[in-house]
DNA sequence: TGTACATCAGTGAACGCGCGTTCACTGATGTAC
DNA sequence: TGTACATCAGTGAACGCGCGTTCACTGATGTAC
């Protein structure tokens, strides 16, 4: 087509991530394939290499794109433990379940990250520090090991529901492991504030 | 072969199941071919519709079988809330981390059944049921309300902790994850017991 | 201003391979006579 | 006891298809003269 100035193949390069940053949570990993992908950016398979060296390194861009815009989010939050519990609310909700593609990228492929190579893996452990420190900076700094210890417990025990809701078979059910999730994970942030 | 009496099928069906499930665990679902889960069972590709009528038909019969088999290995912990402790030990240990095709299907899996057809969903549903009120009997009998909010969030934080501990390429933090995760796990035990 | 050329993002066909599934066949056994 | 046949769990080749990856090519643009 044409000659654009190196600003374009840029945009080109973060229009299939974030493209298939949606069809990867969706689909997963394995069930994506790249003449899907790119089909999804409005390109053609061919064009894929021009981009990316291999379909890892694509989902390894993809990971670290996604955590990024996750804990990026966290700005829109009110300040401070408040924040957190808007955040708990949303992320355990019905819409956030039944929109695999939009939602946290941790809750739609974490197991299969556990599959994928270290450089997938590095990619996930580094976005998912940033996100970690974030949520431990909203909940008492004067105590770095137990909100460190929360904090895990959070994040964990968010994907954990989430994971869950979405597998269940029964909406009923999967309502229920949601509240209970909520009341729980409030639960878990007011203990902190205890501590 | 030979003519053998309809145990033998039978039985033939069940090591199929039971190979496959430590394939689908290592590999996930889509990561494991047909062609491979007969050859772990030491059978050819052919003769895997004459034992199931499809690769999801499969699949549903080992997430049964799995989490029957983990809701079994109930039997042989310490009664009450002592063997629960145990079970989080071992359940969060870095063995269980590093053998995933010997370990919890929910750790190994959940993502991918929040995609599969109901009927997968369904055996998942089915399965978790009764882990959960296994968990859940270990608690509180006189509240049962209580003993159901505890058993969730032990059984989603279990899982998301052992997956993020897989996901993460940086030992030190992984085994910190398990670590905490352990704390976070019998706290939520102890919570339960003072209420 | 007009023409020839270099650039290069993107195209689309092709590579070998493994996928889920089908099916004609094999061959060891039990049964009938 | 010996032979012909029925059974059926399992074999292995084949089906069309999509996979990840490669590569010769296109064609719109900017540059050189």
């Amino acid at each position: 087509m044409a000659r654009y100035g190196k600003e374009h193949k840029e945009a080109t390069r973060q229009r299939i991530i974030e493209t298939a940053g949606r069809r990867l949570k969706q689909d997963g990993i394995d069930g994506s394939g790249i003449a899907t992908l790119m089909a999804d950016a409005q390109l053609t398979n061919g064009a894929f290499y021009a981009h990316f060296t291999s379909k890892e390194d694509l989902v390894a861009s993809v990971v670290s794109h996604e955590l990024e815009a996750q804990a990026a989010s966290f700005t829109a939050l009110a300040p401070g433990r408040a924040g957190l519990e808007d955040f708990v609310r949303e992320y355990l909700s019905p819409q956030h379940r039944d929109s695999r593609n939009l939602g946290c990228p941790s809750a739609a492929l974490l197991d299969e990250l556990g599959r994928c190579t270290n450089t997938t893996k590095h990619a996930y452990t580094s976005g998912a520090r940033v996100i970690l420190d974030e949520i431990a900076s909203r909940l008492v700094p004067e105590d770095p090991t137990s909100a460190r210890g929360t904090t895990l417990g959070l994040y964990t025990m968010m994907i954990g529901t989430l994971q869950l809701a979405r597998a269940l078979d029964d909406p009923k059910l999967a309502d229920q492991v949601l509240k209970q999730g909520i009341e729980n994970a409030l639960e878990l942030l007011r203990s902190n504030q205890r501590a």
